[in-house]
RNA sequence: GCGAGUUUAGCUCAGUUGGUUAGAGCGUCGGGUUGUGGUUCCGAAGGUCGUGGGUUCAAUCCCCAUAACUCGCCCCA
């Protein structure tokens, strides 16, 4: 064992020491306050404006007869890695090992996870079923606009019907979400298509095998990024030369330039198809919706959807783009050994909705949970304490300042939170009951009893 | 994975053709009012000019690298 004695001065050296290193300590170890790469942090400002968009989402789509579900935001990676492209799955998910060696991926999808908790229960739950849900997702990739990290998604789906009576259905909720967020109908405009016709056209009309349709429906999805000049060479160099000399390119442009189902060449205007999509196109014009339209170059990927497909576009100049869609597809049903359902449904990102919002001045000024303030003058702390049980017991939301802040202070307090009314309680109140209630956005005070001031707030919180 | 732009006070941004103590507005804190804020007046705190290296007598400024952010591309379930 070894002593040693420090004298008063190496003493304060050694203090000295321990501050420099504190505080070199926390130049080069202080923790960033910066949110994760792509995902954000939701103060309660930008909590209230999420919670608005989300009872927007609820109240619509309940209103149509709509369940929520929910699920764990960890799944297998199987699940994943059966459905979804390997690209996917290696370089844009989540994916790590837990500490039993399982492999398992954060979500970055609904589809696989409904797929397979109605696969569970195929054959016990009613049909047509109406599911819906807001989970929320990660995908590993570069952030940019419209784009993050982590974001959440309406998913809406419909199972167990066959006819287009489904697709009618999901596209109108898509359309009553849009109309509950106060957005117009020369806004956005809904582009219809249908893969089955599509395929139809390029494989038993024009003949081209799996490998042509594949890159041509590919190059389609992505027509509108290039000049025609460009999209007509590469679709030439798509068709082999026999299919060329029968003009093929030339039939498969009339067929893309269509604007309506009459516009279709002739080899393919009936086809079964084609009489949906008119049928689907009438019904939503019927209803009210006829910001939709007949698009023969809308895509949406390249093996998910199987028959109509749709997308809402937003038609500001500055935001020219897809903001969500849907369509028919199979689902994963089918994988998990039992006999498949029917599904159409349609998935809402929060990231464009809220860019589509803002962009059309859409977004509301969302009030705080909290009614009102108690500013509590001199020593009466506890007391107003009491006045505010019985605020709330009356259906209020109530806070109250610090016990030792002075009621500058506490006013000051309110007004940052954002809150509409203060309450002021002092001795001359809490003896005659009478409370001075001030409307902080324009100053003007009033004496009431309790009942009077509850009634005052709760009107304001209704209108 | 590829490319462009940005990074200076808590926030929004000036600025220095390389030269002593780097500025503004807003915000924050304290005071002029012991039962009342958001308007006014006075005062204060707060910055290794993103990080590391190089050039130089001297770098926040020039060069290189790197990170973060933003926007595109790829991809998009």
């Amino acid at each position: 064992m070894i002593t040693v004695i420090y004298s008063d001065s190496q003493l304060s050296i050694l203090k000295l020491i321990h501050l420099y290193i504190q505080y070199v300590l926390r130049l080069t170890m202080a923790l960033s306050t910066q949110p994760y790469k792509g995902a954000r942090d939701y103060y309660p400002e930008d909590k209230r404006l999420q919670k608005y968009l989300f009872k927007v989402m609820r109240e619509t789509v309940e209103r149509f007869g709509y369940e929520e579900y929910d699920a764990p935001i960890l799944e297998p990676t199987e699940l994943f890695a059966s459905k979804t492209s390997d690209e996917i799955v290696n370089e844009q998910t989540y994916t790590f090992e837990d500490r039993g060696g399982r492999s398992v991926t954060i979500r970055t999808e609904m589809t696989p996870t409904v797929s397979r908790m109605v696969a569970a229960k195929r054959q016990e739950l009613p049909y047509p079923l109406r599911w819906y849900s807001i989970p929320n997702m990660w995908r590993y990739e570069r952030p940019q606009r419209g784009r993050l990290r982590e974001f959440w998604q309406l998913n809406v789906d419909l199972f167990g019907i066959k006819g287009i009576e489904a697709d009618f259905e999901i596209i109108q909720v898509s359309d009553a979400i849009m109309k509950a967020f106060k957005a117009k109908r020369d806004m956005y405009t809904i582009k219809i298509n249908s893969r089955k016709l599509i395929n139809t056209f390029i494989k038993d009309i024009l003949g081209l095998d799996e490998v042509q349709s594949t890159t041509l429906i590919r190059l389609i999805d992505k027509m509108h990024k290039m000049d025609f000049v460009q999209f007509s060479g590469q679709v030439d160099s798509i068709f082999n030369p026999s299919q060329r000399e029968k003009n093929e390119p030339e039939m498969l442009f009339e067929y893309l330039k269509a604007t309506n189902l009459d516009d279709l060449p002739e080899s393919i205007k009936d086809h079964e198809s084609a009489k949906e999509l008119d049928t689907l196109l009438q019904m939503l014009g019927t209803a009210g919706i006829q910001n939709s339209e007949f698009d023969p170059t809308l895509m949406r990927g390249f093996d998910y959807y199987t028959d109509i497909v749709f997308e809402v576009f937003d038609n500001h100049p500055d935001n020219n783009r897809s903001m969500f869609g849907g369509g028919r597809y199979e689902g994963l049903i089918g994988m998990f050994g039992v006999e498949p359902v029917p599904i159409v449904g349609f998935g809402m990102g929060d990231v464009t909705l809220s860019n589509f919002l803002e962009l059309h001045e859409l977004m509301p000024e969302i009030t705080v949970e909290t009614d009102i303030f108690v500013v509590f003058i001199g020593d009466v702390y506890q007391r107003a304490l009491g006045v505010a049980s019985e605020l709330r017991q009356m259906g209020l939301n109530v806070a109250i300042g610090g016990p030792d802040q002075k009621t500058e202070k506490q006013i000051k307090t309110a007004v940052k939170k954002q809150l509409k009314y203060a309450l002021f309680i002092g001795e001359k109140e809490l003896t005659s009951e009478q409370y001075v209630i001030k409307d902080l956005t324009t100053s003007n005070e009033e004496t009431h009893g309790l009942e009077r001031i509850v009634s005052i707030v709760k009107d304001y919180r209704k209108g």
